[in-house]
DNA sequence: TTTTAAATGATAGTAATACTATCTCATATA
DNA sequence: TATATGAGATAGTATTACTATCATTTAAAA
């Protein structure tokens, strides 16, 4: 069985769809990989076009400009992620299963799965760890909430809060719970990777420890 | 009784020392008016300049850019933020009353405490909110690390993880839960201000709630 | 098959950014 | 009096982050 996983994305996030052409998939393709090899700030359209053999006025008319392209990729990873969830936990009526999957997912590493050509899931994965903060810690977060850019990442969150509440639904934070589990899944491997003595997993480099650390810190937490 | 604070800062930080000069305290003083106002993003050194009335020459003989000014200017903060700790805790040895204090001063709101004429404490810890994750999230945090200009954020998460293993000698993860505690204080006060959805917070912007929140995390998870 | 529209490339240009270099001058210090 | 330090003034460069225009290729519609 060979799917194309098809994500629908906000019509604000760009301005012109880049699914729908050969160059604007180009365009997400070696844009995750300039982005995860010299990182955001070094990163630039000039660049990019010079990579896919194509003009920086080719790439404005896919993208405003390159903090937009960043919130797409991070809002196509969230949505990717919760489409990934959804799938693993279907039939699983445990809620403490379905959270264990759930931070298993978030912390592990990300192999990349075909199920798009020209994403590479894992890479966009050490993206987002590294630059995805970047996408909402603006001055202008508000406007970019207003039009819904974060909806991808509300969503998980919400996702992650529900199973929470099934699990224990008298518990009084859910939410907030919920975006440390991510953020803290996501930070913990930063830290472990680059300021190790910020964690308890000296140079290990295992995720699956950040896995521990996280499945103990939720699991106290909404214990009845 | 008047005290002047004077932290003292790692030499890598700056080209020449900003406290010790007019102009330089001056260059401290309204670049956290700047880059509060502004963003980070939108903040030059040209701009900076203008509002000092210098030039940009002059504060490039300060600081090699500013990205290295945020650096200087979050560190500083962490170090302010461990000494208002320090001092806070002395003579409590209650660590469960330790770590409430600890949660109230990382979480609430700051007032420019003026032991320092040109530093605003208060602004500055929202540039830390917004603005203090972009310090160690780029391409060069290890080359920086070995520089050790993260030291003051790593003393205060030892700190606090000291006074988690004194709670609990044995909890097998002090150092991330302390650096779990830190981004969290922040993150679910930015989250709660612009993006409060994602928080059980609501509308309300109060950081009592966001206290709460890190109390139960922390005390449900070092529980004996 | 022709017409038309959409997508891209080629080229040019601008304002701002992120610097570096040099020279002068005032002030403080030795 | 000599010297070093701090800072202003000025200039210049490469890069960034765009915008605009026009030509050409390609694909879809008539």
């Amino acid at each position: 069985m060979e799917l194309q996983l098809q994500i629908k994305m906000n019509e604000k996030l760009f301005v012109r769809n880049p699914e729908q052409t050969e160059l604007g998939r180009k365009i997400i393709e070696f844009s995750i990989k300039l982005i995860h090899e010299n990182g955001f700030e070094a990163f630039t359209f000039k660049k990019l076009a010079e990579v896919i053999g194509s003009t920086e006025a080719s790439i404005y008319r896919y993208f405003e400009n390159k903090h937009r392209l960043l919130i797409y990729l991070t809002a196509w990873y969230w949505s990717w992620l919760e489409f990934r969830v959804t799938f693993h936990l279907n039939n699983i009526s445990d809620p403490s299963i379905k959270l264990k999957k759930l931070i298993q997912l978030l912390a592990a590493n990300v192999v990349d799965d075909d199920s798009t050509i020209y994403v590479n899931e894992s890479l966009l994965h050490q993206i987002v760890i590294a630059e995805g903060s970047k996408a909402y810690l603006t001055k202008h977060v508000s406007e970019d909430n207003k039009d819904r850019l974060f909806k991808p990442y509300k969503d998980l969150c919400s996702l992650i809060a529900a199973i929470i509440m099934e699990y224990n639904p008298g518990y009084t934070h859910p939410r907030s719970l919920a975006t440390t589990i991510i953020e803290m899944a996501h930070l913990q491997v930063f830290f472990m990777h680059h300021l190790p003595s910020l964690t308890d997993f000296g140079n290990s480099k295992d995720e699956q420890l950040v896995v521990e650390f996280l499945e103990d810190l939720v699991f106290c937490s909404i214990r009845k």
